[in-house]
RNA sequence: GGCGCGAUGACAGAGUGGUUAUGUAGCGGACUGCAACUCCGUCCACGCCGGUUCGAUUCCGACUCGCGCCUCCA
């Protein structure tokens, strides 16, 4: 059975969808002025992990993930490189999508794009003032009305007028109310804008999610996803925007992930202190990120270091070393890896267990593998299915333990040669020269393992 | 101030009302020419104080400490 915890309700209960066997899920995406960083890529690959799961228990699963390509930072910054809103945005859609791939994560379905659904934005929008929720100002923008939204703050346990004596909100006579906020702006001068009942004008930040999961997935859908800063305002808003203009429930059920910090500092582009997961790859496999971001429960923080880092991949190097003695062949085993894998992650999601199910599984294949014993190819099939379900182990084994020479290090032709070599050097008892070598090796990262049928070799990070 | 989350062994990180998480590191063995890989064994634990209970790391309450959101940020 299939356990969700939900943002709304604060508690784990069982997921009923609104269709049997079907889920409709909206993620909430990228701001597309600036690369991708760890923090996106949590978010990406949590849902990716998700709905990999789901659709391998036979869910069917429509996911959509919008691209807010119109914003304030958005113009700003192509104001500041010189180049037009359109190159700016193609520029960093096209760097997301390569990140994505590079990090095994699947397309979603869907990818609306804010700009794509001005129409959408406009039609909720005229709804909201029809019905007395959003209201005209004199200056050409629109604003929600709050206050006339009963259930504001349902999500995020806020209440209108403690809102309101805190607002750190900027004081604006225009608006009837501090807390209110914008849902289409008047143009600027010089700035990109669309016709709209209300003047020239371009949509506010949380309209466009309203019309595009609209659009996209119906009034009321199963589950509302997105990072751990995204439940107030944004996600708020967005149900008074849906609730109020639909009449109808918005999303069942909300997930948020947790949030990724570095040196125990939460990491944002307002701190500075990002890695961009461009910056990472240079560095280690995609795989090696995957891992870590799965190595953590997705609503936990994690915590960004050279150390973690190096610790999920010296944990791939583990499942791959298993799996580089071995042909995998699938055949019927009766052992309880699958159902435990299963178990945990259908209880919320639970990746860190079922990793830990895959390494007890490792544990058993390797025994198989020293003993020879022929259980192993079914159990190395049994290991690559488990994972693939969660986008993992899908590598050649060999591929990933040899990476690929970086700058300055030594080939794989190279390699050879000198364990060709040190072969001839053993068969001779000259240990010494053997030794000589490979600390040789070693010193440029690779390591030697010596068998009965012969000498391999991985990198090490 | 409001709302919410967390505190687990050397580190990372799950989980459970009474029984081994898991990974890395350490220690002792096996394998090896010696190593590496791998296997076997093993040390180290549940912030603090009360309560409930036959029994609590696990449930309840207080406390301490840490964190997130309340403003653009995934």
């Amino acid at each position: 059975m299939l356990q969700i915890y939900n943002t709304l309700t604060k508690q784990k209960s069982a997921f009923t969808p609104l269709k049997a066997g079907e889920i409709s899920m909206y993620v909430c995406g990228m701001t597309v002025y600036d690369y991708c960083h760890i923090g996106h890529a949590r978010v990406m690959v949590s849902f990716d992990v998700i709905t990999r799961f789901l659709r391998s228990q036979g869910w069917k699963v429509n996911y959509v993930r919008n691209i807010t390509d119109v914003d304030d930072k958005i113009l700003q910054r192509a104001k500041q490189n010189d180049e037009s809103m359109q190159q700016l945005t193609e520029r960093m859609i096209a760097a997301m999508h390569e990140d994505e791939k590079r990090l095994f994560v699947l397309p979603p379905d869907q990818e609306p794009r804010a700009t794509g659904h001005i129409q959408g934005i406009i039609d909720i929008t005229q709804i909201l003032i029809d019905k007395g929720y959003a209201y005209a100002a004199s200056n050409g923008d629109v604003y929600y009305r709050v206050a006339k939204f009963e259930g504001y703050g349902k999500l995020t346990n806020k209440n209108i007028d403690e809102l309101r004596a805190g607002a750190r909100v900027a004081i604006n006579d225009i608006k009837e109310n501090p807390i209110d906020f914008v849902l289409w702006k008047a143009a600027r001068e010089g700035e990109v804008s669309w016709e709209s009942p209300w003047g020239n004008g371009r949509p506010g930040w949380h309209i466009e999610c309203s019309a595009m999961s609209k659009h996209c997935l119906g009034d009321n859908f199963d589950i509302h996803g997105g990072g751990p800063d995204l439940p107030f305002p944004h996600h708020e808003n967005e149900i008074a925007q849906s609730e109020a203009a639909n009449g109808c429930a918005f999303a069942n059920l909300w997930m948020h992930a947790g949030a990724v910090r570095v040196n125990s500092e939460k990491m944002s582009k307002s701190l500075g202190n990002f890695f961009t997961i461009r910056d990472v790859l240079q560095q280690y496999n995609p795989e090696v990120v995957r891992l870590f971001l799965a190595s953590v429960h997705y609503r936990s923080y994690i915590d960004y270091s050279e150390a973690s880092l190096k610790e999920a991949k010296v944990k791939l190097e583990r499942f791959y070393q298993a799996l580089r003695d071995v042909s995998p062949q699938a055949a019927e085993l009766d052992n309880k890896y699958h159902s435990q894998f299963t178990q945990a992650m259908n209880d919320d999601f639970n990746t860190p267990k079922a990793i830990a199910v895959l390494f007890e599984l490792v544990n058993e294949l390797n025994t198989a593998n020293r003993q020879k014993l022929a259980t192993a190819p079914a159990l190395a099939a049994q290991l690559l299915s488990l994972a693939d379900s969660i986008g993992l182990l899908q590598q050649d084994p060999t591929e990933f333990l040899q990476g690929e020479a970086k700058e300055g290090e030594i080939s794989p032709q190279q390699i050879e040669v000198l364990i060709e070599e040190r072969k001839v050097a053993r068969s001779n008892k000259d240990f010494a020269e053997s030794d000589r070598i490979r600390d040789a090796l070693l010193q440029g990262g690779v390591v030697l393992k010596d068998t009965r049928e012969g000498t391999s070799w991985f990198r090490e990070g």
